[in-house]
DNA sequence: ACCTGATGTGTACACTGTTCACAATGTCAC
DNA sequence: GTGACATTGTGAACAGTGTACACATCAGGT
């Protein structure tokens, strides 16, 4: 698991940066942010420790870079629950069908992806960096556009009024984050899946109620 | 800082295991449980390393240990701001503003001491001990338990309906627990005091509305 | 063919958590 | 009292971490 995949013969490694990059995403999966560890993905990358140090300031830069990946990741999970929701209904329910879909996209990526989770969500960047074209996902936007994007829907369709719409981003992302935080190493930790899915329809309930 | 107050005379501490925890909180308070780290709570403690182990299994005991009394500071926060709420209007608008202060309160906690509300509320703890007497404040509650006791005085005013109000707690939590992470280093970080004291005051009414 | 910048290596240091054998002390039965 | 015993603290040691410094190797432009 921690071998490199053959022990390379040129002296350059082609794409270390890369290889350092998924090195770090694979343990961040089973262990956050914390579980990334530098001297371990170079000696996945079959490199020297200090060969990071060309491409990565230090560790912190490292896990910030996977950070951002893992919100590539959490925002393709967005887009895809999005994408399943079929436009029936008139605007207004459609719009709110996926503001739903958004959270409880984001919500399924938390309970499948713990470890990728956290380390998207809980290490420290700024909202000017929000919308970084590192953190997009494979649709080319960020997770936080991609909630931007639907609640600009749900205003147009008028079920959000307008004095509301600045800054709803923060209000739905709150109240979804957290019960994702909770489910993942809250006192929500270990529920079963029932449970977990029945709690994530009452939150929605909550925020479709009240934004 | 990090020295001993006293060279000490004695052999034994007398006080060891709470030295170290009061240590451990100092350091949690700075930097979040990551900052926790035994050998130095040892250091300041003036004892050699080893001796901690006759108190704590390994490091992660003691910073579960610290997340507790993190949590009872966060009870003590939110009672005082229950404390402040002078009842005054009839039991159902009385009872929605002592959830709101019970919110406030918690987030007010998130925001004078990021280090430790982190510590207190990211540290994977099981919900069947959401009520451990080592999580309770001053006032003998736990956070848990403090907002369990506002939602049922929501019920009993009729406020919340009676179906709703199992897992209540659950909704109430995730929203404002969601938005305290955010503030402290999710996106939202570094936002000034009015910025985030609006967003709190959103985020509450969104509470106050879907609950 | 050389120079130069980029990339990877080797050695080394301070620091961490943790283990093992051992020392000092309190406590309790007799 | 006086041992025996459990509790608490010590010392030396080890593996593992992040990181700095000097050096080696190479690709590409002149």
């Amino acid at each position: 698991m921690s071998t490199p995949e053959t022990p390379r013969s040129t002296y350059r490694h082609g794409d270390l940066r890369q290889a350092l990059l998924d090195a770090g995403v694979e343990m961040a999966r089973t262990g956050g942010p914390d579980a990334v560890i530098l001297r371990e993905a170079t000696r996945r990358a079959g490199v020297s420790p200090n060969a990071a140090y060309r491409h990565f300031a230090d560790r912190e830069a490292l896990v910030r870079a996977v950070s951002d990946a893992a919100q590539g990741f959490a925002a393709d999970r967005m887009a895809t629950a999005l994408a399943a929701i079929e436009a029936a209904g008139d605007a207004a329910s459609d719009a709110r069908l996926r503001l739903r879909a958004v959270g409880s996209g984001y919500l399924r990526f938390a309970q499948e992806e713990p470890g990728l989770f956290r380390t998207a969500f809980s290490v420290p960047t700024d909202l000017d960096e929000a919308t970084s074209i590192s953190k997009r996902g494979v649709a080319g936007r960020t997770p936080f556009e991609t909630l931007g994007g639907v609640l600009d829907e749900l205003a147009a369709a008028g079920v959000l009024p307008a004095e509301r719409r600045q800054g709803a981003e923060l209000l739905a992302w709150s109240s979804v984050h957290g019960l994702g935080m909770l489910i993942i190493d809250g006192p929500l930790r270990g529920l079963d899946d029932r449970t977990i899915a029945f709690a994530t329809e009452r939150l929605l309930d909550l925020v479709d109620r009240g934004i």
